[in-house]
RNA sequence: GGUCCCGUGGUGAAGUCUGGAGUUCACGCCGGCCUGUCAAGCCGGAGGUCGCGGGUUCAAAUCCCGUCGGGACCGCCA
């Protein structure tokens, strides 16, 4: 593929494109003026500046060219003096010289520079004048790295026969799932649309029309409160395929997801491992384990199982950490702030030990711990003079967690960090926890996941032991998406209704519209849907997706810069029907 | 719904704990000088309701209460 050609009929190049082989050119740019430095009335270096890089532009004639005013530059590129060569710029062997400036557009002095320092202001400004915020390198860098992921995705996805098919933004409310935004209908005043959560009723209903392979970059709503990794609305490469298991799905996905990621890394990873859901949480504390670094929980149920030690006897499970040469590093204030993050994230306690230059053991709780005991735990944790264990008792999904979370805290390391560790978690359970009202089991994925055929047999007996033909695909320690086998069996699907304390009648009057279609002849399917914010972010090293999207909101919903959300006109609201009710 | 952090000329910070005149630094902006700079340099200047409201005090950027805005996290996100 030949680059693409970027002359228009104002300019002849791109500014970052100039190099020693256009010496001798007469060049014609366009673009925003960057920095001056002006040396009276017969020299000025103009920095003019495009989404392609920076050039130099040496102005001899009189012009009133200030900082951000649009201008078109005609000259003639040319090497620069010797001594003057410009290493920490790509254009920077050669300059423009000879110029003519024509002013396009004037410009006020912008809030902030338009450079890496805007890095450091206040983001609220930086969305309040977010189009000159993408305007800086980093922020273009994004939007384009952004795209070149989407193409990569879509060229993949349509390479293994996928077929792009869109689906209504106005959809029906479902009962189930996150909270929906709502649109008013205005032809039948009091009945509502609401915005799709994902495509995930009607990709289904897809499989059941015979579309075998569908995909979609979709948009997703949801009205859940926003973080570092969510917005309102967001992306996902949202996919589902008939006639499949798990196996058919995970490398479809895993083909896009590589194929992208080598897209704009000019490296593809190799194959994405996998772990269980229950290994993910015995070794790494989480269902979303960042690999980069290894700091894996050390299983210590067994050697405590007889222990005298009241914070450890008759512990579901006991799980220890080993801070290599901790024991110097962590005084009693940085020992009793993780102890009060532990306890903040469910633990009721965490127990440290510190490893001695005679290699005794150093800890309020020693005392309490058998010679056999302490033996034990040194030669299991492999601990050594200078280290520092950390352990937590307690059930044992939370003694996991807070180990899990506090192997972050410790190690972590920024997002921008590589290598990039793909992993598929597997094996989720069908049911996680129990509802408090009802006591009956919560779904895991949603209500729809087809149950492990190794234990459906258990489905009724033990419901908590079933596993789900469910999978996540994380990358860091994000979860980027995740998906499922579908049930299409009628019979199974009720029996799966029964254990979450659906009734027949109940189905069919909340899922009816869904699952009646499937009468017709619904195929085996399943499918996945990712994040492609959070994907891209990680690409870009971004801690945040609101730097990989163009216009994004607030914590609080708001967009500063158009000042959404708003109240309307009082005919708007009548002519839907629709009154304000005051607090 | 909850916990925590932040709000000081256009921008970033210091000042806040321990109250005493809108004080300081850097960038930017405006004007002048300057023919090889690239964070150009030198000289001069303008620019602030210390987010907002209330309280305490002789006196509040500073202490207290409330509120608004921004951020991180918990809940929530099948």
């Amino acid at each position: 593929m030949s680059a693409p050609d970027y002359s228009t009929a104002l300019r002849s190049h791109r500014c970052g494109d100039l190099r020693p082989e256009h010496i001798g050119q007469p060049v014609s740019l366009t673009g925003w003026v960057g920095r001056r430095r002006e040396h009276g009335e017969h020299l000025a270096f103009i920095d003019l500046r495009d989404y392609s890089g920076t050039i130099q532009c040496v102005v001899a004639e009189q012009v009133d060219a200030r900082s951000e005013y649009v201008i078109r530059v005609e000259g003639m590129v040319r090497a620069r003096p010797d001594g003057t060569v410009n290493t920490n710029l790509p254009t920077g062997d050669v300059e423009v010289g000879d110029c003519h400036v024509e002013v396009l557009r004037t410009a006020e002095p912008p809030p902030f520079p338009i450079d890496a320092r805007a890095d450091g202001v206040d983001e609220g400004t930086r969305l309040e004048y977010r189009y000159l915020d993408l305007r800086r390198a980093r922020m273009q860098r994004n939007l384009r790295l952004r795209s070149a992921v989407n193409s990569a995705v879509r060229t993949s996805m349509e390479a293994q026969g996928f077929v792009e098919v869109e689906t209504p933004m106005l959809m029906p409310s479902t009962p189930e799932g996150a909270r929906e935004f709502l649109v008013p209908s205005r032809k039948g005043q009091g009945a509502f649309y609401a915005l799709p959560q994902s495509p995930q009723l009607f990709k289904q209903l897809l499989m059941v029309a015979g579309v075998d392979r569908y995909y979609q970059i979709a948009r997703c709503l949801r009205d859940e409160d926003l973080r570092a990794d969510r917005q309102y609305e967001f992306i996902q490469l949202d996919m589902e395929m008939s006639f499949v298991e798990v196996d058919d799905v995970l490398a479809a996905i895993s083909e896009s997801v590589l194929a992208a990621t080598g897209a704009v890394t000019g490296e593809r990873p190799g194959e994405i491992g996998r772990l269980t859901w229950h290994d993910a949480m015995n070794r790494f504390g989480s269902d979303k384990p960042d690999l980069r670094f290894a700091m894996e929980l050390i299983e210590l149920t067994d050697l405590f199982a007889d222990t005298g030690f009241k914070a450890f006897a008759g512990a579901e499970a006991v799980k220890g950490l080993r801070v290599e040469g901790g024991a110097g590093e962590f005084g009693r204030n940085r020992l009793d702030k993780l102890t009060d993050r532990a306890k903040s994230l469910g633990a009721k306690g965490l127990v440290w030990i510190k490893i001695g230059s005679g290699g005794e053991l150093e800890s309020p709780v020693a005392k309490f711990l058998s010679d056999t005991e302490q033996a034990a735990l040194v030669e299991r944790t492999g601990a050594g003079e200078g280290d520092l264990l950390l352990i937590v008792a307690d059930a044992w999904p939370t003694a996991c967690e807070v180990s899990g979370q506090l192997r972050n805290d410790l190690c972590r390391p920024p997002v921008h960090q590589g290598p990039y560790q793909f992993v598929w978690i597997v094996d989720f359970p069908l049911f996680v926890g129990v509802d408090d009202t009802s006591g009956r089991p919560l779904p895991g994925h949603h209500a729809f996941c087809m149950p492990n055929p190794d234990d459906v047999d258990r489905l009724e007996s033990d419901p908590m032991s079933v596993r789900a033909l469910a999978y996540d695909l994380v990358l860091n320690g994000w979860e980027l998406g995740s998906g499922s086998i579908r049930i299409h069996d009628d019979a199974l699907q009720r029996r799966v209704f029964r254990q979450l304390g659906i009734s027949d009648e109940d189905a069919d009057r909340k899922f009816g519209f869904f699952l009646n279609p499937f009468r017709y002849g619904a195929p085996p399917h399943g499918g996945f849907a990712f994040g492609l914010d959070r994907l891209v972010a990680i690409l870009a090293g971004e801690e945040n997706i609101r730097e990989v999207i163009a216009f994004p909101k607030t914590q609080s919903g708001s967009d500063p810069m158009t000042g959404a959300p708003f109240a309307v006109d009082p005919h708007q609201l009548a002519a839907l029907g629709l009154r304000i009710v005051p607090e």
